[in-house]
DNA sequence: TATTGTTATACTCTATAACTATA
DNA sequence: TATAGTTATAGAGTATAACAATA
């Protein structure tokens, strides 16, 4: 070991939560949408329509980057663009009925995984795990809010 | 909410795994090699040099991939290859001087924004999250465990 | 024959710069 | 002028298939 010895709590954090980021990516076979794919389909299945622009905000893509994802899952018949009533400047990008089945089904099965790893904890760790997701729900939103804050 | 609301342990860990996973990705510049690339550079930093197959192996990724990857990471002087003396066929890759301090900038880097995200949290909420961090190690390598085992 | 690694090729994802249309 | 979105282009990262050299 030549990095410098972990005592911060951030150190500690940081080799598990690698292995649980490269275990999430692992789960994302070509069967499934990409993270960013997902979030976007997730906005829209839970707030309706929305611009490319939030929708590029909201997953810290660039604007081109999200006008190239949203003319991907277009062509895959996940999500439909109709133009903005109120700003001819403007589409709106709403999800189909497809795309809300997909989601679905990525949800199911992503679960499925994380169930199928609970099975091999013992009952006093899958508890520890459980009793911990609010702490760290709070701990993601820090980190959300880092950058949003000051940035932008 | 259009998603079967989550009861499973998996269900619940589910949105949380996700909103640290995007986070990663984001703390993940283009000043900091990849996922994929640290985890290289920690093994050949850790264990000393290695096959070109046992580090595709290791991170999951194709044999022609890791080719690609060394190719990368040696053009940028972050690792070196050497003839392996007892197989004509293979090869060494070693981690160069520069690899070395990449790969400590980089798990400064983190650490540090990890320390600055539990600044925001209540002690009561760091103090979980770090007594779950050795159950979440084990649901980690549960996880690795998963398709390692059955598989290949 | 099997294994190690590479080359050839293609696809996804993402970025920056330059552009068009509307506000 | 500023904003919304697109097009053009380039690069990282990854895969499969075909190949060369060695075991």
């Amino acid at each position: 070991m030549q990095i410098p010895e972990g005592e911060s709590r951030g150190s500690q954090l940081l080799p598990v939560l690698s292995r649980l980021g490269r275990l999430l990516r692992e789960i994302e076979g070509p069967d499934y949408p990409s993270s960013v794919a997902t979030a976007v389909l997730r906005k829209l299945t839970d707030e309706g329509p929305g611009r490319v622009t939030d929708l590029a905000r909201l997953t810290r893509v660039s604007q081109p980057g999200m006008t190239q994802l949203i003319g991907r899952l277009e062509k895959a018949d996940l999500v439909r663009r109709v133009p903005d009533p109120d700003d001819r400047r403007g589409v709106l990008v709403e999800v189909t009925e497809a795309g809300r089945k997909l989601l679905n089904r990525t949800y199911v099965h992503y679960a499925a995984v994380l169930d199928e790893m609970f099975e091999q904890l013992s009952p006093d760790d899958s508890d520890a795990v459980i009793r911990a997701l609010p702490a760290l729900a709070r701990l993601a939103q820090a980190g959300e809010e880092r950058r949003s804050g000051p940035a932008r």
